[in-house]
DNA sequence: CGAAAATTTGACATGACTCAACTGGAGTGG
DNA sequence: CCACTCCAGTTGAGTCATGTCAAATTTTCG
């Protein structure tokens, strides 16, 4: 008799996501339930901000953030976005426990599902599960990034452009192209030059 | 009477990079030695090559290796660069099986120390030590992944190569300009230049 | 509806690349 | 120890991709 067994509950799309990768039993779900915490986050709402601790691991349920980092000329450079069914946490803020560098910002009216450091480690300590699938979380990550990053060395930007929109089309769509050129590493300018060039095409 | 204790070893170290972050005791210590293989590599000699699985992961004793992708012009692009007390690994390979889009080279004579993945996951389920240790390792070089995706979009190629200088200066001595641009994202030409407006400043 | 934000356009500037030629060590073999 | 080759590094001319700035236009959202 567990709780958890047919109710529908707020972190049905977490325990999904993590049964993507590995099936959880009902002893699982019972340590996890108690130990996730829903947010509502508004548009424009910061969940992260440069100079605090990353808190939270927080897993976006529906909505939009973008993560991104100001540079010493104040201009914004998106490092990621993350959209339903993904993490948006400065990882590496979250475990050093030092002052994150990045912006965690709601580009849509979102909810997302937030666990803290210590219930993360006690989910690490009483379900290797949880151990197993947080590292898998941390691997796909790296490997978005190494490819992000090895294609800002060998693409153009129109490359780089058309691959964004192969690789995500409906976010294309859901968000400002300023926003994507600063994702591109290029000016919404010369954003604006490259579709001008695809359409004429 | 543990065999390890006191006994001078080819993975002391390992061992010393780990307790960086954790003391190990004997036990911990024991369960390591003997999924540990030592290896001597040649320079220009591969650990890892394009379409291959990564099979180790590989710590640098001394030497240095070249982490790298080959585009579809036949350009190489330095991903990373690894010398003593660091992990020269397709972290992405590795984990999910797949076969890499990288090289791993050396650049140098260097030896390695190579624990496979059954040993692995011996450790990781046999000390809880090594568990932790090893996501730190990922989160660390995801962390230096993304400060370098950061830069590589904030800075330029001159201030990429003066921030090079002053985080790896030591590295600077050890390897060709080649390698460096490649690594910086720049032509070797266009490297000989910034060096000479160097000089001339 | 009105203000603010996003997008487009054009003229001009520049950082970085390409290609080809030249320089100067560092082996290597005779 | 010299001559030869080979590779890394340098130089320069010309080109191209992308940036800057400022203004006009369109879209979005309160």
């Amino acid at each position: 008799m567990t709780l958890s067994h047919d109710i529908p509950s707020k972190i049905d799309p977490l325990i999904k996501h993590f049964e993507d990768y590995l099936p959880l039993d009902e002893f699982d779900k019972s340590m996890l339930l108690p130990r996730v915490v829903e947010r509502k986050i508004k548009r424009r709402q910061f969940i992260l901000q440069e100079g605090d601790v990353c808190q939270h691991y927080n897993f976006v349920v529906h909505g939009c953030f973008k993560i991104y980092k100001v540079d010493e000329k104040g201009v914004e450079h998106n490092i990621q976005f993350v959209v339903e069914n993904d993490w948006a946490t400065d990882i590496g803020s979250f475990h050093a426990e030092n002052p994150s560098e990045l912006y965690i910002e709601a580009m849509e009216p979102s909810t997302i599902l937030q666990i803290n450091k210590t219930d993360l480690l006690f989910l690490y300590v009483n379900c290797p599960k949880f151990d197993r699938n947080f590292r898998v979380i941390i691997e796909n990550k790296f490997i978005e990034l190494q490819n992000r990053l090895l294609q800002s060395f060998s693409a153009s930007a129109m490359e780089r452009y058309l691959a964004f929109l192969q690789q995500y089309p409906a976010l294309s769509q859901r968000i400002p192209n300023t926003q994507i050129a600063s994702y591109l590493g290029i000016t919404p300018e010369f954003l604006s030059k490259l579709r001008k060039d695809l359409v004429s095409k």
